[in-house]
DNA sequence: CCCTCATAAATGTCAGACAATTAATGAGAA
DNA sequence: TTCTCATTAATTGTCTGACATTTATGAGGG
């Protein structure tokens, strides 16, 4: 598995090629997580490179936080294990930057965000626990302080719908999701409220919070519906 | 030069260090898609380090895809242009990683694709051509084929959902879930599904298609209810 | 037993060199 | 003039060797 010369083309960047190799390990379980990859030195001998190379080939691995590295004697670099924190921030980093960078519009942001939001409804409502409630019920109070910034209740909503997502029980759900809702937060903080929004929002949010704690999905998807209509209003006036 | 050490805190990690900088830079603005970065030189010696050290950094960003390099006298290193490409490509990956490494049980799995699947289903009904249409029909064309092994059968499969997915006309929507049911897909590749499933997922295909012919946006979600509880029954036979 | 210090192993950083690639330049021939 | 082609300069890619820094471990002395 080691010297196969499995490269089809001609050597471009080595450090790459590197980086891909250890990747393909880690992703096909050759190494697993917390597993140590052998010292920059043996690895440099190993793949026939210096150890500058190996070493840019590391940084490559650390920057997807697929590896991380300790100095010291019982230091090198260790195999990460992949959080749903971990994921869920670079998902939101990715989203963040595609939107920011081709100027989604932001009713194309809002679509996509209610959509994934309301394929959990039912879901959320099967599985939703008092807590969840509480956590919904905490940021409505929060938003019902009319001396909050616009940036500070788009926080709040985010907050809200996060702990919805997390209703649904599902970690793959609650990483994706929030992901998605989090990198659209830019384009939703350009947003100003008026106090007359701010109530219609609110008060979706109550029913939301409702039918939610009545576990009833179908009613879920209707007010997530006007909400998005609202929403879309708000932006585009 | 500069190597006033007002920095707040000891550098652990320089070329960390320097990649955000840039990163900071691409994010705020500062420098646009296509622009190119001072050469590795000439930012070795504006931040103070060696080139080592930089080439480092730029191997971090590189690994993002924020960055491509070009060799010779006009070359350098370049913004990238973040495409939907990119970004789907990244999240299959992450997706593909956060699943194979936390051992998601595949029904979690199957919960989140269709749920997160379901809320395209109005817009999709909404939104579709009748090319998205042909794409779907085609691969039930090949799903009927008796001679295709699990694997294809399963490849197939996700490119029919990918249609329908494309059919809402909303590329944020396309590439968060098509990176999210790719990144699914090794877990649906460990499915052996025996001609009678096969069956049951190609006749919930076909009306599925004519659901999204005639826009009927509410048949389609209860047909991807049907279609959740087939793929669920046959994983857990 | 505890404290201190030397040692070793590993990553982090640096400086300088050479190789490879590529666009621009300029000289020479038609 | 215009085309061709070798030269040149700029830039990334790679290698080598060295030193700095961090950290665990073990030996020695109190």
């Amino acid at each position: 598995m080691s010297d196969n010369s499995t490269s089809p083309q001609k050597h471009t960047d080595l450090s790459a090629d590197i980086a891909e190799r250890i990747r393909q390990d880690i992703l096909n379980g050759s190494l697993v997580a917390d597993d140590r990859l052998p010292s920059e030195s043996e690895l440099s001998e190993a793949h026939g490179v210096s150890r500058a190379t190996v070493r840019e080939a590391l940084k490559r691995l650390a920057a997807q936080s697929l590896i991380r590295t300790k100095r010291g004697a019982t230091g090198g670099a260790f195999v990460n294990r992949q959080t749903f924190e971990d994921a869920y921030a670079q998902m939101a980093s990715t989203a963040k930057l595609l939107i920011t960078l081709n100027e989604v519009d932001i009713a194309t942001a809002c679509q996509a965000r209610f959509a994934l939001e309301r394929g959990c409804a039912r879901l959320a409502a099967k599985n939703r626990q008092e807590h969840h409630l509480d956590a919904m019920r905490h940021e409505i109070d929060r938003q019902k302080d009319p001396e909050l910034s616009d940036e500070d209740f788009c926080a709040s909503d985010v907050a809200f719908h996060r702990a919805l997502v997390d209703a649904t029980g599902n970690p793959v759900l609650s990483w994706q999701l929030a992901a998605a809702v989090e990198g659209i937060e830019p384009l939703m903080n350009m947003l100003t409220y008026r106090q007359r929004d701010r109530d219609a929002v609110i008060s979706l949010h109550e029913a939301m919070v409702d039918a939610l704690e009545a576990r009833v999905g179908s009613r879920l998807e209707i007010l997530m519906d006007y909400l998005r209509d609202q929403t879309l209003r708000t932006a585009l006036s």
